[in-house]
RNA sequence: GGAGUCGGCCAGGCGGCCGCGGCACCGGUUUCGGUGUCGAGGAAAGUCCGGACUCCACAGGGCAGGGUGGUCGGUAACUCCGACCCGGGGCGACCCGCGGGAAAGUGCCACAGAAAACAGACCGCCACCCGCUGCGGUGGUAAGGGUGAAACGGUGGUGUAAGAGACCACCAGUGGCCGGAGCGAUCCGGUCGGCUAGGUAAACCCCACCCGGAGCAAGGUCAAGAAGGGGAACCACGGUUCCCCACGCGGACGUUCGAGGGUGGCCCGCCCGAGGUCCGCGGGUAGACCGCACCGAGGCUGUCGGCAACGACGGUCCCAGAUGGAUGGUCGCCGUGGUCCAGCGGACCACACAGAAUCCGGCUUACCGGCCGGCUCCUCCC
RNA sequence: GCCCCCAUCGUCUAGUGGCCUAGGACGCCGCCCUUUCAAGGCGGUAACGCCGGUUCGAAUCCGGUUGGGGGUA
């Protein structure tokens, strides 16, 4: 589960991410990801905020609510390593639904790395006691390994 | 023991690690941290009914419109529930029924058939007649035939030219009256009548009863805003008076002989009404908090009343409250079911239907299974 | 969340208890015409979302259900 501060709540930043970000496609999911720009200053500073979306194709609201609820805690161990400020969507597809835990961590994985790639040196977020101090030690994936 | 029927309850269990939301307390007091405690369902679902609650409207009358439909009771209310009545099914326990009125009226009843609702007659049967044996005419009759979902009481007899409730016996049905039982729906018995009256009201309709409209995105406070609010005074607490600011374009109408608005279907009527009103397009706003997490038609339990639904009184408990939306993720063991290897056993897969959103009472729909109890029928034993 | 609406051939539709064995248009298929294609002509294909009920009889009336669509300070 996400902490507070890291979800996303409005609907002009899901807007934003979805339209603006760099989207990355997976047979699960897709990944929408926008870094923060200083010089609009959308978001000066401030954590990471996540936000996820569910259709109704994925399944009745039982099924969207457990794979809602397992990409959370996934994204959960992962937060760290987003830099401060960026926007990070994730929208499920039908075959989440079906898939175990590990082959979803996979693509997810998958997804993330290939979504940050391109300008993850400029903005890298510093390790430190403000980077979710009860978070740091375990977010340790690299993503890239993954 | 087998078969069946009705009702109630449960909704995989335990543990480790990592998390989330509310509330209370403590520390900090902007963010936050710690401790404790609570944290999905029987259907939370469909949104089909009924209420609570909120706002708007509320002199009155009429016409529409909608809903309900055996009776009596229960309830805040209901299209719900209970008991009973009637009709149907079952050997039975029991189950099913949108179950008022078709002798107030209107409409419809295709095809077939002679005839489809009010009487009549195609074939037939019988009698008579003939300009005479014809596929003839006149009259009687409705038992028989065939059609249809449905054909004008049924069976047997008397009777007759042939027949017919024309008459008789039994049976069925219907209406009036009388008596009895029941609060009532209704039931039982007697008597009389004409002998008989088709179906359809989930067709119009008639009768009885009920229904104002919208819905928590209701509604309120604050912020913001240029369109609507803000401020002050008086005060009978509902208004009056004064002040401030009052978008653009196009069009229509009007100032007491009244534009327009309200009365949320319409009309009459009533009220408001010029400090102009209405329509279209453009432009602008959509954040926070309250409502809302609550002592409530509340849960559990005991006694009493009632056949029951339910009610009265007492004890006890406080029991989800989010807002991109908490109530979880993962691992291990056990349990249940299935498949395979087919010996102990092991491996793999699955664990139903389904996720609160203002709250409550119902209905309906979905659902792997498990447990408990009442009753009925059959068989066996004592 | 709340409040509404709709469902008929592949598509757009007509039908408002029996004339429905459901009509029309655009499609699609076959044949004719043409050297060939198009156009035209002839013929065919193909539907009442599903389950119950009322009725002698249902696409139509009444319930339920499924699937779409819309509105909403």
């Amino acid at each position: 589960m996400l902490s507070p501060q890291n979800r996303m709540r409005r609907g002009a930043d899901f807007g934003l991410v979805m339209r603006r970000g760099r989207r990355v496609n997976r047979e699960a999911l897709t990944v929408a990801y926008r870094t923060a720009r200083r010089d609009t200053g959308e978001h000066p500073a401030g954590e990471p905020k996540v936000g996820f979306i569910v259709s109704k194709a994925v399944g009745n609201a039982v099924v969207r609510n457990r794979v809602q609820r397992r990409l959370r805690h996934l994204l959960r161990e992962r937060v760290s390593d987003l830099p401060d400020g960026s926007l990070l969507v994730v929208r499920a597809k039908p075959l989440a639904a079906s898939l175990g835990n590990d082959a979803l961590a996979a693509q997810l994985d998958d997804a993330l790395a290939a979504a940050m790639r391109p300008r993850k040196k400029a903005t890298r977020r510093p390790r430190g006691p403000s980077a979710g101090a009860s978070n740091g030690a375990r977010g340790s994936g690299d993503l890239a390994d993954s």
